[in-house]
DNA sequence: TATTTATATAGACAGTACGTACAATCAATC
DNA sequence: GATTGATTGTACGTACTGTCTATATAAATA
């Protein structure tokens, strides 16, 4: 009756591996035009050359695929290595122009897939949530960052604080550099823009 | 064999009045959390007190709906009348200010819909592209505002010019305004956010 | 080596939704 | 009174989700 212990083992990596090219399908899917209508767990499960069960087996559902999905985008996007530099940097003004560019690479590496997994989010309120949850981390770091101003540079003003935060938060946002960059801008033109913003968001001079 | 001619007259207020429940059905059964899962057109008919076949009938599509839905939005936003108010105004910075405020009223009346049926135009290109058309008036009213601004005190400069136009675009989005605005904030305390970022933009001194 | 465990697979099922087709009803227009 | 067009009811085909069952396969244990 008692179950025999069993660990995965070897078999792990065969289990990655199989999840792996899961993501990779529903990433390929997602990204072509039109394919948000085609993401049915079927069409990704065909295209990885893997049986619909084992989707389900992975991932649970549908929504579970979601947000391993959106994890791996972050994965893939290196973004803790990143940021971990930024913050690393003495001058407050170099961690926010770091921190900035960092998720305007992030953002930008897997663009489509993020905009449609998030468009999914506003639609059902359970994988909002989730995909919410990840986006704390976000208001964290530009907390982080507006504490380094205050204590350097004594700016923004204690009673603006709430109100810079805010701004820097929207202004880091997907949904700011996805609009921001439209059909046909990049990185290297909207990083630069949102640092303006940034700057003038708290208070100190353009050009530092 | 020829039709004989014959005119709606009187029978066009009916039909309006079911469009109007309709419509009336989809905004509310989209504002609840949870809304645009349950999003059928048997649903929405069913709330309208109408047959299903009457909404395709009406509407041709559930695209056809979401769109008849968003332009509903603009015309109870009375967004046309607000922005001819802000052109009026012979100080480029009162325009400014006063497009800024339009939009955001006009995003916050609709909000929780046009967050929905924005995300469903994600996900379903061509409803995304009848989406855009729509946002290119608003370019155009950018557009606008950044002429007055250079005519009067020459700035931005004439290389500037495009991205601070971009810049103004993101800003007025409503992207921009859901994410600063965030679960708890109005009207109130965001408008002046993105008109300080607005103004950062333009160059020009946060108080004018 | 024999047994057990867990993954992967295959097929079937109920429930829901979209879009289309067809016929019928009804009220306004001609 | 005949015609037109909106509205309705029913049925159909297709596609997707999520669940269930049974089976095959390969690795891990004893």
């Amino acid at each position: 009756m008692s179950p025999r212990p069993y660990r995965l083992g070897r078999r792990q990596g065969a289990i990655e591996k199989t999840r792996k090219r899961v993501l990779r399908a529903a990433r390929d899917l997602l990204a072509v035009r039109g394919g948000a209508d085609r993401f049915s767990i079927d069409a990704v499960a065909r295209r990885a050359g893997v049986a619909r069960m084992t989707v389900y087996h992975q991932f649970g559902s549908r929504r579970g695929l979601l947000e391993a999905l959106f994890d791996s985008f972050a994965v893939d996007g290196g973004l803790p290595n990143l940021l971990a530099g930024a913050f690393q940097r003495p001058d407050p003004h170099d961690t926010l122009a770091g921190v900035i560019l960092a998720f305007a690479r992030f953002w930008e590496a897997g663009r489509t897939g993020i905009r449609r997994v998030r468009a999914l989010g506003v639609l059902d309120p359970e994988l909002g949530d989730a995909l919410d949850a990840r986006n704390q981390r976000r208001r964290e770091v530009v907390r982080a960052v507006v504490k380094r101003l205050t204590e350097r540079y004594g700016r923004p003003a204690p009673d603006e604080r709430a109100q810079v935060e805010e701004m820097l938060y929207t202004l880091t946002s997907f949904e700011t550099f996805d609009t921001l960059a439209g059909p046909k801008r990049g990185l290297e033109e909207v990083a630069p823009a949102i640092l303006q913003l940034a700057r003038a968001a708290t208070g100190l001079s353009p050009q530092a």
